[in-house]
DNA sequence: CACTTGTGTTTACATCGTATACATAGGATG
DNA sequence: CATCCTATGTATACGATGTAAACACAAGTG
């Protein structure tokens, strides 16, 4: 298990990686496939060390610390979202149709995040605590991209400071917010047949409960990113305006 | 330490929880209390045990797991919601102004969840995580009252069951998400004067993200229970409509 | 060649969640 | 009163975790 058969033996720790040397890059992306597979709480030192072939602390020369590795997979996100946008901060010249056009990008970049994060709901919650619990001068760069791109359209679009700070705010919060919501398991066991039972629902006291009781299928269905982007459009009319 | 001076010696057990015996109201008191003091991240079962005079293992009797009394914290949460709210679950007949009086409940149960979270910023990230991680019918009660009080508003509000949960979502997603950015810390050091400094703003490249830098004094304010409910409005509107 | 520097290993330790077995306290029952 | 039952807290132990510290060694550089 230590080295496969029949291959040159001279070599022992060169090789030890699977494939080459460690690079934060690969580290973030093993940690991430774990994630994705297994949850975030599988996600360890060791067992991330042994996916990579390679000892836990290995792993302190491209992290220095757990937190700042999971600090790591939100940048890893970002840079997705960032790859997904693509490289032009704004919308590009040459099209102006009926809606203003910072509105479209902001429901581009919304929409991206929400496909990221479908693609890697296990990560979410990292979203929600240690990019949020992170000060925002120390944020990853590729979060302060986002954030540079975003406040960029508020601003191009004629907003003052204060109408964009609260305008990026609410823009966070809903997005954060509703990925959140949306890309949690509501379901307690995916195999069952029947709706009722699939969601756990015979276990709930119905006596009280009766509006959840009846509502608890439809609540179980998501949004989607059409909710997404309607509720995004809501919120922007509403803090671009006052 | 063990045995205050001058008591009874002849009790040995049953003075060891300070004051009596323990209880799971006392257990989740005493862990709400220790987050909120040192942070989530220092809640261990030793730690929480000590705080109450005893052993670990004598948590066991009132939460099945550490993770069963991380959902016991939320419980804790949405009960203090239930009390700040009130018995009725409706607004009470009798009145019914110019505003619809569902939508003001609404508010109104917005603003206690938000004082609920100034209070206790250090457990926000449960509602976000664990909160929402556990399966609809399996959440504590007190939050399974929450949202037969939300959904029960809005479908006595003439909403149909699509249109309900649609609104409960984002209702939910509005809430969560705005707390969440907001409660978090975006300062580097509270003590700092200059504003530029306690955001930590000259370690950012300014070079690049020019609007984040002009921007981020402004973002470092809160948007406050106002635009938690300006958000909350443009929500309701829209999704309550179509 | 010697030497530095960067990369992964080894070993070790405190702390964590928790399984298991036990002790004991308080109340019920005779 | 004595006795048994059950609820409650303790003792002990185990495996896993994050990570500090010292080390081994590869690769490049003079």
């Amino acid at each position: 298990m230590e080295n496969g058969s029949g291959a040159d033996p001279r070599r022992r720790a060169s090789d030890r990686g699977r494939y080459g040397r460690l690079s934060r890059e690969r580290v973030l992306a093993a940690a991430l496939e774990l994630v994705d597979r297994d949850g975030l709480s599988a996600l360890s030192m060791r067992r991330l060390g042994a996916e990579l072939g390679v000892e836990a602390m290995a792993l302190y020369r491209y992290a220095a610390s757990k937190d700042a590795l999971l600090d790591g997979l939100v940048e890893a996100l970002y840079l997705e979202l960032e790859e997904r946008l693509g490289a032009e901060p704004g919308p590009g010249p040459g099209l102006e149709p009926g809606a203003p056009a910072w509105h479209a990008e902001l429901h581009r970049i919304a929409r991206a995040m929400y496909d990221i994060c479908l693609a890697h709901p296990q990560a979410v919650p990292l979203l929600a605590t240690r990019m949020l619990a992170v000060p925002l001068a120390r944020r990853p760069l590729a979060v302060l991209r986002d954030h540079e791109r975003v406040l960029a359209l508020l601003r191009e679009a004629g907003l003052d400071e204060a109408r964009a700070s609260a305008a990026f705010r609410a823009f966070t919060a809903w997005l954060l917010g509703y990925v959140s919501v949306e890309l949690q398991p509501m379901v307690d066991n995916p195999d069952e047949e029947e709706p009722a039972f699939r969601l756990g629902l015979h276990r709930m006291p119905s006596q009280e409960l009766p509006r959840l009781r009846e509502t608890a299928a439809a609540l179980a269905e998501r949004g989607g990113p059409e909710a997404l982007a309607a509720g995004l459009d809501a919120l922007l009319d509403r803090f671009a305006r006052d």
